[in-house]
DNA sequence: GATGAATGAGACTTCATTCAT
DNA sequence: TATGAATGAAGTCTCATTCAT
């Protein structure tokens, strides 16, 4: 493992246990065992960091959100499997989520980044476009529908992961359910 | 304007503009006018200053909630109000969502505090709860209906407090009828 | 004497021993026996801090030259006096001779600064004024005759201070003499 | 251009832009386009870096300095020539001026070398130590005499780079002869 | 109630330099 | 000759808080 990359595994790690606000170059350079110089070779400073990690974390959900899609499968179905997809990785992933709901929170953070890294998840996004051009989905601006969703997936994951909730496989499919139910018409 | 009262309005300012992460205590007594002592003289420290904000708001949103809600209503028609009450209180107060928000997200905030608050929004908890039992509401645990619903109130206001979506009366008749949509049987 | 005069004694001091380069701030903190934040306190940062040490320095240096100016003296009488006058100064002060020397060669410091500071020997420069004026010294700009002169001084103070020449009356008796021939007509 | 002299040329720039002071490796490395490790295989360390270049330069000024010395002149007319010669080095070559000023000024570069520079100017030397012998130059020690005149020129020098003075024919004669009158006999 | 000078730990970052390649 | 990843001490400054007045 490059140092490179100690960096980041460690700036994961500290920013899901005590979030950004928390997550100290002091402490990085503590655990991941480099020196502070090391962080500043590689980054142009806490803030490249962080954003680098964001763009990485972003790109690895993209590619999982589209996994395993067949074609062959109706709009619906689709729906249910990039849900399903969403939520598995997060589950998989807690602290991948705790560093990306923290992120995507944080007043600080600069829109210019969110929006390059958008770019990630354009399946995702062409997905729900299609959905309202064929008039399967309501006719919401497409950042609307896709944040409400996005939105649902994180709810039911934060409260999984801090233990208000218990997952079932019935609760898992009512809740995408309840998705699908507010984004589709009728 | 008292000064305990100028200390809570100018911190409200301040991290509605910057953020907790970037509100410090040398801020407020900048930007108030008060001196560092008189801070201290009021509240015990920081995080008890915030959490007295948290606690101020969350009262206040809590009563803009049940405001006019006419018991001769129906179930469908007092969710509709509820929503609207909700998603109006914040619009009119853009900085008091934006400290709600970031208060609701940090992970450095104690659960326990979040808690106590509950009580301020109790006839909203009593009313999902009556949804939930007389079958009107899907069956999912309160916490988490709750969460989906203020999610989604939270979710359009952001959007039109960043310009990202434009207000329309249909609009927002649309996104209330798509959050009932997802929490109602049938 | 006050914290805030502790800090300008100290800078002072280290300034004049090390120079601008090597005087930080950690320095400045050890040797004051103040807290870093105190500094922070009285000023704004460390650019503050020289700035206020420089302005205080050059009004004292400003009151010493026009000293027991005799209004019955002539004009070559009055130069040789201010010009002693200065010379006396900053012998006498070789600590704010060299802080103030570092100063103005340093290329770091914003001119505005030094402009702003020529209001405190405003008498020297209306007394070089006067003299050209009156077509008693060379028709150069204002701005040069200063220079030269006040260059003619520190040429010498250095150089006794780093014991590369002795003084003597005489030697003074000269230095002054050929300073006053550099910028006299005839 | 070798490695070596890209390192030496980026170093007089950088000096002549920031000064010693903000002038640091790193920035040599960005500029020069050189890698880390290349600075110290030519130098030995910054300081030694700095030296090099000090050095260098003061061998071309000396050399500059007795450029078309006719044995022919007389010793006022040798004056104005060398002085004349210094300063238009100087105006030709601005950011060696910079550098040899700044290094002059400096108090943390070791007397030492410039000591060791000294013999680079030999020829100015001599030329002064001539005229006080012939008693046509004041009595005063040579090394006073050098600062007093290498001051006079440095001065009009700065002026006119930093547009504080315009330089006109008359200017510079006249500025030459104040010189002269300075430390010549009568 | 209110003031503001003072604290000192800890924040982020840059520094000159080394060394394996 | 040349590279550039790595070092860690030291840089400036901000932080939340205290306490004598």
């Amino acid at each position: 493992m490059s140092k490179r990359d100690q960096i980041l595994a460690t700036t994961l790690e500290l920013v899901s246990e005590l979030g950004f606000h928390a997550t100290s170059v002091s402490l990085i350079i503590k655990k991941s065992g480099v020196a502070a110089g090391t962080i500043y070779h590689h980054f142009k400073n806490k803030e490249d960091l962080i954003d680098t990690l964001y763009s990485e974390l972003k790109k690895e959900m993209g590619n999982a959100i589209v996994k395993n899609i067949d074609t062959q499968l109706n709009y619906k179905e689709k729906f249910f499997l990039i849900w399903e997809n969403l939520f598995t990785f997060y589950l998989d992933n807690p602290k991948k989520f705790d560093f990306l709901e923290d992120y995507a929170n944080s007043p600080f953070v600069r829109k210019e980044i969110k929006e390059i890294n958008q770019r990630h998840y354009q399946a995702a996004i062409d997905f729900i476009i299609s959905g309202i051009e064929m008039g399967i989905l309501r006719n919401f601006p497409m950042d609307f529908l896709i944040n409400l969703i996005f939105g649902n997936v994180s709810t039911l994951v934060r409260m999984i992961l801090m233990e208000e909730i218990q997952l079932s496989d019935e609760l898992l499919e009512n809740a995408i359910q309840s998705s699908w139910d507010s984004v589709k018409i009728n």
